[in-house]
DNA sequence: CTTAACTCGAACATTCATGTACGAGTTGTA
DNA sequence: TACAACTCGTACATGAATGTTCGAGTTAAG
């Protein structure tokens, strides 16, 4: 499915997030909604894609006027953080589905084919988002994503499949490096969307075998 | 040495790249080659460090006037490619320096040991600058040095010190990402100066081995 | 020492992004 | 249908960055 899943204005448990008035009863009128929705998905896609992204830029992208933009985010950094909010829910959700059991190595495996697309879309987000939103809201956020890694690393250690000369934030951080990189290759060519993730697999057994 | 090499500003072998008049004979003023230098300096330092650096701050940093940076370098972007211009000779020169004979991946292991910290100040240089030069700009002048790197590996190959079952761009791509890698844990505190090269010459030794 | 190169601050024109205010029109919902 | 929620264009205020111009002062070099 798309990137349009649960759909609320910036971050959750967060009262006065959102500028426009609401209605009495709690509820957004639908097309509102709709807005909001197209808001974040062209945001999302843009912010993903470049850095430099204004709001006018996302407003259009999104077929809305910048006021409108403007009347549902008060702020450029509260449209960066609904961003974030948005893209960590579906990573937390993509983790859900991805069957982390048996070995390892093989449940590194399944991970990074089932997920390497959405860890480096959200990669790059983050870098283009980065100056927008204060580094604590991101770290704290960010944090227990990257802890998920860092567990099945430590699994993978625990059970000798994983070599253990290395330091374990360096581990985490190589494998996000290579993600990064194999999507490089596929932007400048040289690599296809087929061929990344065994590329990847096949890099990341050989950097982790002890 | 540190970064003031050899030192004009701009690009080589271009007539009208810098704005103030010169003199007659072709020579530049002693003091104005010294604020070059101190603008150069400056820049590099600067933009090497983080995004989004303004004229303004270098002239700044460079205890110059803003005026007198735009006597030199008549936009941003003529600016900034001095800078690139400055860093790819100054990588030129280091491969110079390093023996690149003997065996593949003890050649590998003293570039990486040599240079590391070369090609991430380069690489963040690059990042930080990319939108201020043209992608032919950059492109034409960085591919030279990345060949330099696959050379070496398809040395490798040859020797049969190095797998050939990944494709070499995506190898040469991954060396640079892990470096950077590498220079992300230092800023994070995660690793030290110390350790990193031998951090990442572990790695690129089990990512480079058949 | 004389001249031309150079530096510098201050001021100005321009562009571009952010955020706000207004008012008229449209649309969901009860 | 009636009303509140919502949208939208236009316009305005602000701030920051890029370049340019001017004129007065400083400094290197012949």
């Amino acid at each position: 499915m798309g990137p349009t899943g649960t759909s609320y204005p910036s971050g959750m448990a967060d009262g006065k997030t959102t500028a426009s008035a609401r209605r009495p009863s709690g509820q957004r009128r639908a097309d509102a909604q709709r807005n909001i929705d197209k808001i974040l998905d062209a945001g999302l896609r843009l912010y993903s894609s470049r850095p430099g992204v204004s709001v006018a830029e996302v407003a259009e992208a999104a077929g809305v006027g910048r006021v409108t933009l403007y009347g549902h985010f008060p702020s450029r950094t509260e449209l960066a953080k609904a961003l974030m909010g948005r893209a960590f829910e579906e990573t937390e959700a993509a983790w859900q589905d991805v069957d982390t059991g048996g070995p390892a190595g093989d449940a590194l495996e399944r991970v990074l084919r089932e997920q390497w697309y959405l860890m480096e879309r959200n990669r790059n987000l983050r870098d283009n988002i980065v100056g927008d939103v204060s580094p604590q809201w991101l770290r704290a956020r960010h944090d227990p994503i990257l802890k998920r890694v860092e567990d099945l690393i430590t699994r993978g250690r625990d059970e000798g499949a994983f070599r253990a000369d290395l330091p374990l934030p360096w581990m985490v951080t190589a494998l996000y490096s290579l993600v990064h990189a194999a999507s490089d290759e596929i932007s400048a060519g040289r690599l296809t969307t087929e061929e990344a993730p065994d590329i990847l697999v096949a890099s990341l057994r050989s950097l982790y075998r002890p």
